[in-house]
DNA sequence: AGCATTACGAGGCATCGTGTCTTGATAATC
DNA sequence: GATTATCAAGACACGATGCCTCGTAATGCT
């Protein structure tokens, strides 16, 4: 359990770790209830029954809650099982990744730390820090590789393999569709193993 | 020059075309200055020399604004020269959006239009309406298709072309180097052209 | 030209979220 | 049982929003 950033929680120890778990299922709940625009720092502490300077000890910006409440969720949600063949893996991941970012509370949470990040400095150094795509992705890609003699180094690869889902679902709010998917594997997995065509 | 959404723009005619103009340059002006999440309705109306109700009459978010006001250098920037070879066009374009997305004032609008998209409703149509990348990318792929027999469809296509430049970017504000560009085109080319692996 | 219409700049207003500060109750330590 | 420090609650100043109202100036129609 880090002390999130905010330099240290305060010299006292707390009274009750309490509060801040009451906190942060108070963001998880108003995350699926009414979305992350209309949730305020003032909402948040009433919802979790805590003063306001309570929330403002802990995290310093919504972003930071949310990242801390939502981080193991995602964790969790894109560790999938492994596939006896390289395309099934590959295909299963992208899969969760696309349900994830799609339908996910954590993944929706994800997708508005991401919208951040682009006009704030600080959550964009959140966001990279904790890598949650990046971290999965590479995960998955580490199992493949052996199958796989042309992938290029991880991170030109990750961005290969999950770089289309997670741009066309930012873009468009639509993800690509399970034969997409299919098709994406397939194409990337065949130019992973073949070796550079010249 | 289109009446942006915001139903009609009113019944009378403007006065003066020059009013919208001074808050677009404002626009312009105040993106580079001082970036997205400084800008304010207040003070792009200070800044325009123009009353709120002015600002408000044409256009009801700072998304819309934006949106109008980088647009048609988007569209530019994102048009690249044709290359003899394949292979020169598309990596012409990555670089093309790359460069975009990371220092053109432009492409920074784009990026916070990007992020506000995730959780505004009324930003992720506006964004997908215009849809500046899909449009630019889908110009490129026409041109390489003739050679390369095995590429998927549009949609897939563009997503797989420019998702992992545009991805990598969001996530972590650092795009991809020249070399894992040139890499990227070489591989997706080579499968494009190579047709299915199975 | 003259009149009605309507955008315009300026700024007041209520509302809301933020982040800090204060208060009185409550729990932990000695 | 006295001291200390956290806590919930809420007051506060600040800034942004979006609406509304002024008096003014430009436009369209006759």
């Amino acid at each position: 359990m880090s002390r999130t950033a905010h330099g240290q929680p305060a010299p006292g120890r707390p009274r009750s770790e309490s509060a801040r778990i009451a906190v942060l299922h108070a963001v998880d709940d108003m995350l699926v209830e009414q979305g992350y625009a209309a949730m305020t720092m003032k909402g948040i502490a009433e919802r979790a029954g805590v003063g306001r300077q309570t929330v403002y000890r802990w995290w310093s910006t919504k972003a930071e809650i949310l990242l801390e409440a939502s981080t193991s969720d995602a964790a969790h949600e894109l560790d999938v099982e492994p596939r006896a063949r390289p395309a099934d893996d590959l295909l299963a991941f992208l899969e969760a990744l696309t349900t994830f970012l799609t339908t996910s509370p954590a993944g929706l949470a994800y997708r508005a730390l991401l919208g951040e990040a682009q006009h704030d400095t600080a959550v964009r150094e959140l966001v990279r820090a904790a890598d949650l795509i990046g971290t999965a992705t590479s995960a998955v890609l580490a199992r493949v590789r052996p199958h796989a003699a042309a992938m290029p180094a991880p991170p030109l690869a990750a961005a290969q393999l999950a770089g289309p889902v997670v741009a066309v679902i930012l873009e468009t709010g639509v993800p690509l569709t399970p034969a997409q998917l299919a098709d994406h594997t397939r194409l990337l997995l065949g130019a992973w193993t073949a070796g550079p065509q010249r």
